[in-house]
RNA sequence: GGCCCGUUCGUCUAAGGGUUAGGACACCACCCUUUCACGGUGGUGAUACGAGUUCGAAUCUCGUACGGGCUACCA
């Protein structure tokens, strides 16, 4: 489709208030892939002043997962993507769960039953299965309820009309269906790939009313699409097989005229093909936004939030999975993604989850967060691993120091440490090929002086032991090593100098001294 | 099997008929750094294949191959 052929398709919709939702199925941990969904979703709505609407999608009421919707909530809450109309933030379209508004879905069911539009089905699941290993041959593994086979079926257009009314009277349980026509071209215009055509002879005759009187998704999607007023509907790429099944649904019900605009976003692939919560596992990344536990087999899938990211990475890692703003910037605040964000330059072929480059995300989020963003962060960290972090002002100079060695959350950790607790031991191997007693005297008068300075900075202290150094002839360069090793323990950490300035006088010495004995044993 | 979507360095991607096919991650080398990082410089590395259209194709068309999704009274 040609470029301006597009736009002149979206002008209809421009005088349309801008209206999106994310609908999630609360069956579990929200994945990459689910969190994408909602910041695109998200991205679109700011970018244009719009709303953004969550709705849960809970008619499988043999899915239903404690904790899950709660989870979805706590997710967006994590990465800053607020919900102006949900369940948890009120609106004027509710209920905002599915579930409560299963009244409101039959009518439309039955009136496309009396419009021939759908009709009433009695074949229980048995004889489903019955129908289906009755013609699955090699060249259908997978026959569907479709206009080649509804009339060898117990429905109400194979039934007559006493038969179907003495049914239903009878209370024998029963599914409305879509009646598809046969020949007929579906096409609509996905924002991202274009048009799309389908025949409609190979789409079969989809649920829409369950027995247990519950819309399927197909149904529930068009009337609360339309109920909310919803502009512009995204989902994933799963769902374009079944495009053609909600187009016929709004045709039939609603009008093509007032159909939102659809997109369907390209998959999250894991290393080898469709991403799963095994993928994490197995290669050793995170696949949901945080922890999950499976209240029925307490299993733990481990989340990016608890892995050490923070939500700004994480949001501009998902964010440029599958959308650039074409020029070389990668890394966006979320105002600015909403600012560059647009739907033409999501990409339509998926992409390859990379947790290297998840991790450069970070990492890049983290050198670049002011010490105040990160404090509680980091605080919190320290405290779990069992240090003492008493002394907030000692607490961001620490941060200011090692954030750029830190790439995830928990390296704080490892990186500010010996800032916290003296080490227990140090390692002595590097430094013991190269020591002498020569080196000794030099550490030995390097405590008498440190014990007089009067100015205790990482400037005074560095010119100490080079006078020191000096007088005893001895390079300072032959010198920091071992400095470095016994105030940190190892070959790692930010200047030694500043090190020294922050944890004190006594501590230095203190250092020192147990350097030496350690040395020495 | 059928239907739908897709295919540029290993990965994320730029390039909308004319570029030495650009960048980022990762990797390698060097520089910086009296540790580790940060940073800097350079390097390896891609248009799946075949036809066609065109003076000219990564770009448009068709075919093939490959990958993915869907094919439930799940979403």
């Amino acid at each position: 489709m040609t470029l301006l052929a597009y736009a002149v398709l979206s002008l209809s919709n421009m005088d349309k208030k801008v209206r999106v939702r994310f609908a999630p199925s609360p069956t579990g941990g929200l994945h990459l892939g689910g969190v994408r969904t909602v910041l695109y979703n998200y991205l679109f709505a700011k970018k244009y002043n719009g709303d953004f609407i969550v709705r849960i999608e809970d008619t499988d009421q043999s899915r239903f997962v404690p904790g899950a919707e709660e989870y979805i909530f706590d997710t967006l809450k994590w990465c800053g993507l607020i919900p102006d109309e949900s369940v948890q933030h009120g609106g004027d379209y509710g209920p905002y769960r599915q579930s409560e508004r299963k009244e409101s879905y039959r009518q439309y069911a039955e009136k496309l039953v009396k419009e021939g539009f759908a009709y009433y089905a009695f074949d229980t699941p048995e004889e489903l299965e019955k129908m289906r290993s009755a013609y699955r041959t090699e060249q259908n593994p997978s026959p569907q309820y479709d206009h080649t086979l509804r009339d060898k079926m117990m429905n109400s257009l194979t039934l007559s009309e006493n038969e179907v009314e003495r049914f239903i009277g009878e209370g024998m349980p029963y599914v409305i269906r879509i009646k598809i026509p046969t020949q007929e071209t579906i096409v609509f215009t996905d924002m991202i790939r274009g048009e799309v055509q389908f025949d409609s002879s190979l789409v079969d005759d989809k649920v829409l009313l369950k027995a247990d009187g519950m819309p399927t998704y197909h149904l529930a999607v068009v009337v609360d699409d339309y109920l909310m007023k919803i502009s512009h509907a995204f989902r994933g790429e799963e769902w374009l097989p079944s495009a053609p099944v909600h187009i016929l649904l709004w045709k039939y019900l609603f009008g093509l005229e007032n159909m939102p605009q659809w997109a369907h976003f390209p998959l999250i692939l894991g290393p080898n093909g469709k991403l799963s919560k095994r993928d994490g596992s197995k290669y050793g990344f995170p696949v949901f936004s945080m922890n999950w536990t499976d209240p029925k087999t307490n299993e733990l899938t481990e989340g990016f939030k608890e892995k050490g990211f923070i939500p700004e990475g994480f949001i501009n890692l998902l964010a440029l999975l599958g959308w650039n703003d074409g020029t070389e910037k990668e890394i966006f605040s979320l105002n600015e993604l909403v600012e560059s964000f647009s739907m033409e330059r999501v990409h339509s072929s998926g992409a390859h989850f990379d947790y290297e480059k998840a991790k450069w995300f970070n990492h890049e989020w983290i050198k670049k967060s002011g010490v105040g963003t990160l404090k509680s962060g980091v605080k919190e960290l320290l405290e779990k691993d069992g240090f003492i972090v008493s002394d907030d002002n000692k607490l961001e100079k620490v941060i200011a120091l090692v954030k750029e060695r830190c790439t995830l959350l928990p390296d704080f950790s490892d990186q500010s440490s010996f800032f916290f607790k003296t080490p227990a031991q140090i390692d002595t191997v590097s430094i013991l090929p190269k020591w002498n007693t020569e080196k000794q005297q030099f550490f030995r008068e390097l405590i008498r002086t440190y014990k007089l300075t009067t100015i205790w900075n990482a400037h005074e202290t560095e010119n100490a032991l080079k006078e020191i150094a000096a007088a005893h002839q001895i390079k300072a360069g032959e010198l920091m090593l071992p400095f470095r090793i016994m105030l940190v323990g190892g070959k790692f950490g930010p200047g030694v100098f500043d090190i020294a300035e922050i944890i004190g006088r006594e501590e230095t010495i203190l250092r020192i001294t147990n350097g030496l004995t350690f040395l020495a044993a």
